[in-house]
DNA sequence: CGTGCTGTTGAGGACGATCAATGACGGTGG
DNA sequence: CCACCGTCATTGATCGTCCTCAACAGCACG
């Protein structure tokens, strides 16, 4: 297994705030993972979880299905993610999302016993979950915001979200794995709209003309898209810093 | 101080799984509570939190005031909901948002230094808090379904979860204390056509036709809403009773 | 008795959905 | 090797939902 593929999730887990030593605990727990094929599901709706899965590589979306079986998705989900971190704490209230790899992923999953143990232990880890939950809240609320604005900005705003969570854990490719359709169940918009919405941020020369997604205009796609990412800084919780080095001879 | 006005929170609590004598403590903490008027802010977006804000009694709403002055409804709060649970954790992230009394409602404040001793005290405690952020994450995910639904389905699903959540804290009364322009800015909709909606559901027998709205055929709403108020329970949390006596007795 | 807020009604128009068809591409099996 | 298929991107045309603007009535308030 590369190294390097971890070391989003440890910049993940260090901006929530766990503490150095902590981490070292959460990193051995997820040491072992497997990979899910594009498309299939990571966490399956109505399905009981005996673990908890982190996402470590790829990019995937949390999302209901409809029961004419369309996808509202609600967000997308980026290494270092807790893929089914709600339904860990609500079993009853949240079994009917599931969470779908867009592109190939790799997963870990940690016994829930092995959580609960580590969580009564370790309070900068029960604290960074919680952090995590409630920083979901504010993706949410952003996303609840952007979904009643027209649709070239609720298009900007969610690739602004998309990019920012991205180089908030070094990842810093400006191409996005994304669909159009997974853009339009995200935005609550159709294809069709979502593909003249594209057509028309490229003409304004903020996305590029190739297929996957990649944007060329990062200041003016945050101009477009009203983009304030603050409500995604979780910087100051912690300043010890991270030693790529390290993590390349550990793992 | 009316001591039957504690009864929801002390509900919410403990279906939030805090424990009875971990409950007692907090008690102690929200005994002295102001009074809001309707209208005013409860959170102010931009004010630094020294304390915690616990809604006692009233409706309150959570929102955030966009550039050109029109207000954005998140969600709701009742009686119990921790008005601002995500920016006492995410103090940086999360200040844009406010919190307004929609009717009046009396409000305890909770010093942060009280919270850090108790949640590291008290592992239940912290474990509720946990919870009802996650709680607070499924509704505005249930919110981010809904509004991209139609609009009677919009409003009334948005009824429907009022009245579960006014159930869930022993609030059997089906009169909701919201004035049209309030549903229309949670729902993503213009009031004029929230009147107009309300007029459907009223012509459909679902709606009282006075003035403040008040449910008369709930099934009917739910069906209407395709309302599945799984998502807020978390009945089977807690097994302990209440015993409104003592409570009656203590305060 | 004005003033402001909420609720109500009417008319016109915009944004985005839906339906339909086509092209490009990759994968699969004959 | 090529025909076939499914998925995704693209384009055109029509239609419906909901917004905007405007005006007015009821009501509480000072």
């Amino acid at each position: 297994m590369a190294a390097m593929a971890v070391v989003p999730m440890i910049i993940r887990f260090k901006s929530l705030g766990v503490a150095a030593q902590d981490l070292d605990a959460l990193a051995q727990l997820t040491r072992n993972h497997r990979r899910i094929a594009a498309g299939s599901d990571i966490i399956r709706a109505g399905q009981q979880a005996k673990h908890m899965s982190v996402l470590i590589e790829g990019l995937a979306c949390w999302y209901k299905r409809l029961e004419d079986g369309r996808r509202r998705i609600y967000t997308f989900q980026h290494p270092g993610d807790i893929c089914d971190l709600d339904r860990f704490l609500l079993p009853e209230a949240d079994d009917a999302a599931s969470v779908q790899a867009l592109i190939e992923c790799s997963v870990a999953a940690i016994d829930r016993s092995d959580i609960d143990r580590l969580v009564a232990r370790k309070p900068s880890l029960a604290l960074a979950f919680w952090r995590a939950t409630a920083l979901d809240s504010c993706i949410l609320r952003e996303r609840l915001l952007n979904i009643s604005a027209p649709a070239v900005q609720r298009v900007a705003n969610l690739l602004c979200e998309q990019l920012a969570r991205r180089e908030a854990i070094g990842l810093k490719n400006p191409v996005l794995a994304l669909t159009q359709i997974d853009v339009a169940d995200a935005c609550g918009l159709s294809p069709v709209h979502v593909n003249r919405t594209i057509q028309v941020l490229r003409n304004l020369k903020v996305l590029s003309k190739s297929c996957p997604i990649e944007v060329v205009d990062k200041r003016r796609l945050a101009d477009i898209a009203r983009f304030d990412g603050r409500y995604l800084s979780v910087s100051r919780l912690s300043n010890w810093t991270i030693d790529v080095a390290a993590i390349q001879r550990t793992w």
